[in-house]
DNA sequence: GTAATCTGACAAGCCGGATTACCACTTGGC
DNA sequence: GCCAAGTGGTAATCCGGCTTGTCAGATTAC
C-alpha cells in the first residue's frame, strides 16, 4: 500500500532523489574522476542518503553507465529530430546539420564530454560493450548519409563502414582536447573542421 | 626463482625485475582491467615480491603511465626514424610510409593499443596531461608533413591544428575499435583508410 | 488522538587490498 | 669455515570505504 507522503508521491520523491544523484554523479566523476569519487560524497552532493543509493543504483559503475547512456542518448535524439526535418534537403546540408546539432549538444556542457571520452573508458566490460554499442549507432548513422551522398551521386559507391568509423574516432578526439585544453579551443572552429572532414573524406575519389 | 646472484650485478637484476613487472603490467591491466589487478597479482605474474614491486614503481598508477609512456615513445620512435630515412621522397610517400609504420607497430601487439586507449584513459591526471602530451606530439608531426604538402603546392597553406588533432583522433577511435571487435577488422584496411583519409584532409581545398 | 506505516540518517561491522616490519637466507671477504 | 652485509619472501598490520542493521522521527489512515 503505497501511500502519498507530504503530497508527493513515493515513486516521484525517487524518481526525483534519482535525478539528484546521476546529477551528483555528472559533477563529482568529472571533477573528482571516477575512481576517487566515493558513495558517500555522491549522497552528500544529491542530498540522499546511501540507504537511498542502494535503492536505485546497484553500484558506482552502474551510475556511470546509466550517465553515460543518457548522454549519448540525449544527443541522438536531437540530431535525429533535426534530421527527419531535413528530409527532402541536401546531402551537405544534412551533413552540416547532423554535426553542428551533435557538437552544440555535447559541448553545451563540458562535463559531458569529459564524462563520455575520458571518466567512462576502460571502466568495465558493460561500459566498454555500451560504448562499441554506440560508436557503431554512429557509425551507420554517418554511413546512411555517406550513401545518400553516393545515391545523389556526390560521392563514390564503396562501404562507408570504416570511414565512418574513423570519422566518429575524428569527432571523439576533437572533444577530448577540447575539454582537456586550457584555454579552450573554439567550439564552431571544431563544428567546421568536422563538417570539412568529413565532407572531404565521403567525396574523396 | 631467479636464485644465486653471483655473476649478476644488481643492477642488472633490479632492471630485469623492472622489465618483468612492466610486462606483467602490460598482460593483467589489458586483460583483468587496470582497475581490478590487484599489486600481489602484479608481483605473481612478474615472480617478484611485493617488497621489489615498491622498489621500482610507487603506484599501480606509476606502472601504467610508465607504459603508456614506452608504448608511444617505441612507435614514436620507429616513425620518426622510417621518415628520417625519406627526407627527399614525395609527400604522398612520406605520409602512407608514416601511417603504415604507425598502424603496424601499434598492432603488432593488441595489448598495446588497449592499454593506450582504453586502460589508461581517466585513470589519473598525471596520465590525462601525459596523454594531451603525445597527442599534441602526433599532431605537430602530421602538422609539419601537411605544412610539407602546402610547400609543394599539392595542398592549401592554412593551418592544420585542428586537422591534426582530428586525424589522431581517426586513428585512435580506429585503433580502439579494432581491438574491441569480434571477428577483428582488418589491419590492412584499416591503414588503407587512414591514408586515404588523411590524404583527403590535408589536400582538400 | 492513536496506531500503523513508511522514511531517512547514522554508524558500526565487515572485507579486501596496500604497505611495511621482520626474519631467513645467500654471498663474498677474511 | 665464519662473519658482515645485503637481499628477498612472507606474513601481519593497518587503513579506508562499502554495505546493511537499527532506530528515531515523520506522516497518514481510522
Amino acid at each position: 500500500m503505497p501511500r502519498a507522503y507530504g503530497g508527493v508521491s513515493p515513486e516521484q520523491r525517487r524518481a526525483e532523489r534519482r535525478a539528484r544523484l546521476l546529477q551528483a554523479g555528472l559533477e563529482l566523476f568529472t571533477s573528482t574522476g571516477f575512481a576517487a569519487t566515493k558513495i558517500t560524497e555522491l549522497c552528500t552532493e544529491a542530498g540522499v542518503s546511501t540507504r537511498n543509493f542502494y535503492e536505485e543504483f546497484g553500484s558506482k559503475e552502474d551510475l556511470l553507465r546509466e550517465l553515460h547512456d543518457l548522454i549519448n542518448a540525449t544527443a541522438f535524439d536531437r540530431v535525429r529530430a533535426a534530421l527527419t526535418e531535413l528530409e527532402t534537403a541536401e546531402v551537405s546540408t544534412r551533413i552540416a546539420t547532423l554535426l553542428d546539432v551533435f557538437v552544440r549538444t555535447v559541448t553545451a556542457d563540458p562535463r559531458a564530454p569529459r564524462l563520455n571520452y575520458v571518466e567512462a573508458v576502460g571502466v568495465n566490460t558493460e561500459i566498454e560493450q555500451q560504448h562499441v554499442r554506440w560508436v557503431t549507432t554512429w557509425a551507420e548513422f554517418i554511413e546512411s548519409e555517406a550513401l545518400r551522398a553516393a545515391a545523389a551521386g556526390v560521392a563514390p559507391r564503396r562501404s562507408y563502414r570504416l570511414t565512418a568509423i574513423a570519422l566518429v574516432g575524428a569527432v571523439t578526439g576533437l572533444l577530448r582536447e577540447w575539454q582537456a585544453h586550457e584555454p579552450p579551443l573554439a567550439v564552431d572552429e571544431i563544428a567546421t573542421e568536422i563538417r570539412e572532414l568529413m565532407l572531404a573524406a565521403i567525396t574523396r575519389p
